[in-house]
DNA sequence: CTTGCGTAAAATGTATACAATCGCTGTGTT
DNA sequence: AACACAGCGATTGTATACATTTTACGCAAG
């Protein structure tokens, strides 16, 4: 979903017409694609972003790679440092509370305003998330799982109509996927979709209050599953506990199915 | 405060020492001066800004001064369009309101976050920015007494030690900043900064419910004194309504004062 | 006087060249 | 064997050159 053969350079439009405007900037498919190579854990929190590299990947220079790094910064899921390069976010046990202590804040807000605008066709929406996301648990996919799970609170905050609101949270959902792979207690599988669904039947029902509440505990619990205990400094600074030798064998091309 | 003399290029250092490195990014200096610039009302909301312009004031290359626009884009307080330029942004009234409204939602619980965690030395700043604010207003200077006055909360949000929410609520006022320079209703110029000493004696005292509630009252009464009815489309797309003939006579140097 | 078009000037978009810095590796010393 | 350090390759930082696009201007036709 990334890009389409993008291993061979500028990939050539097919017809005679060469239509180079488009209208969005040029990094946003660069922007888009490690995006979403963050969210859906394609690429670990931590991980090395070479600049040449992804230009290579992208077809592009390093002068886009750049603003798209640098945009990926301003989100808060990758990490910038002079002369160091870029590196997916790792965010510490604080930042994983103020993250989720932010999304009950404002969450709960965003789910009484979309109880009061649903329509039949949100409702519609919403109901194929939520199965997506069961479908994923059952085929033992819980990365995808976990995606989903983020596209629904995506989609709430669509239908809240708050612009303002609905581009922060996309943030802070952002950045909680990094906290889910780092922070994420496995051990009961199969989360609580459950939440979900009660969410679901408030909004439909159009009833406020019971929205924000439901969403408010279903962050609190969200919270409560994550295991902050403080673990030491973590790689980076000690020799880079072995370079991820492990997860990222040598020169794998990390980007790029 | 922006920079000493900038109308003469790069700024020599004073010394032999060169001091090639300092850690943080270069395009910080043209960030810091353009948004200093931007929420002091010395640039209007809506304003061209040339790249190659800033490039000469700031001494750098046009790639600084891209960097440092995009940075801004991302904060809300700047508008790319491809091909178009930059310009500072122009909120919407809905926009406006938005923007208070999740003021109003953060700002309390910032409030909260700071009343538990006073100490002296907050105490004492916060009475240093109400009295630059007071002062500003005695001299008849109501910018500067605007600027003070979102310096408030910003002092406030750093007392609440919540780098996350400190970090949401600072963009916030960065674009209450442009809000007010086109809502905000002067007839009652003497605003209400009773409402900044009530805050502060609440905090003081550690009251949490009380500073709570004392900041959404203010920040509700902020978004009542502004002026949203529905201007049209507003400048950009009608001829640029005169393309600002009026306040920026030809080549005028719109920066560096 | 207005409208339309074509050319020129200005501004932005992108790639590339070169400089500066980092981090690894191998060599020599204690 | 442990450590310090010099040198080199890899990577990032910045400026500049060039392509593309927008915008301004002038001239002619209606």
């Amino acid at each position: 979903m990334v890009q389409s053969d993008m291993t061979e350079r500028a990939a050539v439009p097919p017809s005679g017409l060469v239509r180079t405007s488009s209208d969005t900037a040029s990094w946003h498919a660069v922007y888009d694609g490690l995006h979403d190579a963050i969210i859906r854990h394609r690429l670990d929190p931590g991980a090395k972003l070479v600049e040449e590299e992804i230009a290579e990947v992208f077809g592009v220079s390093r002068t886009i790679v750049r603003a798209a790094l640098q945009a990926l910064a301003r989100d808060g899921v990758v990490i910038l440092q002079r002369n160091k390069g870029a590196r997916i976010a790792h965010p510490t046990p604080d930042e994983a509370r103020e993250i989720f202590e932010a999304r009950e804040l404002i969450e709960p807000r965003i789910a009484a305003l979309a109880a009061g605008r649903m329509n039949t066709g949100d409702a519609e929406r919403l109901h194929a998330c939520l199965h997506a996301e069961h479908q994923a648990m059952a085929s033992d996919e819980p990365r995808e799982a976990v995606y989903h799970s983020a596209n629904f609170h995506r989609l709430v905050a669509g239908i809240a109509g708050h612009q303002l609101l609905s581009g922060i949270l996309g943030d802070l959902l952002s950045r909680s996927s990094l906290v889910i792979a780092l922070y994420w207690r496995m051990p009961q599988a199969l989360c609580e979709n459950e939440a979900h669904h009660a969410i679901v039947d408030s909004l439909a029902a159009g009833d406020q209050d019971r929205a924000a509440t439901l969403m408010r505990q279903h962050i609190a619990a969200l919270l409560g599953q994550l295991d902050l205990s403080e673990r030491p400094q973590r790689q980076s600074s000690l020799a880079e506990a072995l370079r991820d030798a492990a997860r990222v064998p040598k020169g794998t091309r990390v980007l790029a199915r």
